[in-house]
DNA sequence: TGCGCATAGGACCGTACGGTCCTAATATCT
DNA sequence: AGATATTAGGACCGTACGGTCCTATGCGCA
């Protein structure tokens, strides 16, 4: 596609990840992509809210390469391959100094009550993440409690990354998605079989704050046997 | 006060609360609160942003006293009191069906960035809902392992349910919500030390959706008994 | 009666917004 | 050289916004 269009693209995600999207004005769009006019961004985009589905579709692709490509890794045991995506996901946090929150939380908390283009379209990113985490467990599925539910699980993993994100950024302080994402490995591992040891990175081992190693304590509830 | 700056922030509440802040005019705030003109409203709040600010303040304690006062019921045991909480944040959810979302994180989603004096109200919700559920842990930390972490922990549960309320209203699925607010009690429970039982209440019991109830996993990670 | 105050109603202002339209300059291809 | 599309730049429009100001009506109270 034309240079410029991603050129706007780009611009118009960094302005309404940091001021959100009525916020944001095709004006100031663009004079971050350095445009000439307003006709020379409608040539592009026939409006606004186009250009809104098309950020959020950029921003989904982004996450999906940087991100959830983790959690597709062939090589890699399927549980492990979920804690690494928990730790990419701090990652792309720390990168803006988890001073952006998530793309999506953000646009779902401003407009998914009001427009229903964005509700819908939200909705399917969170699906579409929600799938591939669906099909780790199933793969995982040996590993883990029979009565484990994927389904549920996937929610509870969105829905508690999605929450650290945005108490980060109005906290201002990553060591808040950094505990979270810590306990909720430790929430994982707690579904997975007795007997089975879950693999963990040497640099993942510390990841909580407590003196007394906490993630030794990921190999699994009890009971059984 | 007043009765009708009380009317007035009813009115903006529940705008704000579908619209976003931002996307809430104060004309249609007159209108709500059937204010006879701009003047009228000018006379009750010195600027929008006030109007903003004592919206939040009245919304938290509406959540103070319907939703924290649990935590602090004097004649429950602690962790019990923290399950009755995560039902009680279900129901006030469930009241709307889950489609305005949770006033302090849609705030924070979207003001966080843009708006400084917004941010530091909202972190101070959080700090104050968290504090309480700090004290409540430290009131139950005879039942708990030694190392867990209040902070953290307090952390994680508001964190869980703010991202919960947030799916659901993108969903428009209360279940998602029920679904996560019964895994966090379990997350809780993993927390209890072995040979404490956990009170459940009747009611609470089938709040898992899997079939083999999982809520009656949640008498503690293990054995003993 | 007269004072102060909450209600009422509307005109007005400056600014910003999304979006359209029109005209030049520049580059590309025939 | 001439036709064609892309870039550039800006005027313009209707609407909506937050906020101010001014006037007039009803009200209880000294």
């Amino acid at each position: 596609m034309s240079d410029r269009r991603t050129q706007i693209l780009d611009a118009a995600a960094t302005l309404i990840s940091e001021r959100g999207f009525t916020s944001t004005s095709v004006d100031d769009v663009i004079k971050g992509a350095k445009l000439s006019g307003k006709s020379h961004f409608y040539h592009y985009f026939k409006s606004k809210e186009e250009l809104g589905y098309e950020v959020l579709n950029r921003q989904f692709e982004r996450f999906a390469e940087r991100g959830l490509a983790i959690l597709r890794e062939p090589m890699i045991d399927p549980l492990e391959r979920l804690n690494l995506f928990i730790d990419a996901v701090v990652a792309l946090q720390s990168e803006s100094g988890g001073r952006h929150g998530s793309p999506f939380g953000n646009l779902a908390a401003e407009l998914a009550d009001a427009h229903e283009g964005f509700r819908v379209r939200i909705e399917a990113v969170f699906e579409r993440w929600a799938s591939q985490i669906r099909s780790l467990l199933w793969e995982a599925r040996p590993q883990l409690h029979d009565d484990v539910d994927a389904v549920r699980l996937s929610r509870f993993i969105i829905a508690s990354l999605e929450g650290a994100v945005l108490m980060t950024r109005v906290k201002r302080d990553l060591s808040v998605l950094e505990g979270i994402a810590a306990d909720l490995k430790r929430f994982i591992a707690m579904h997975v079989r007795d007997g089975t040891v879950m693999q963990l990175h040497r640099n993942l081992e510390d990841a909580g704050s407590s003196p007394h190693g906490i993630a030794r304590s990921m190999s699994v509830p009890s009971m059984a046997g």
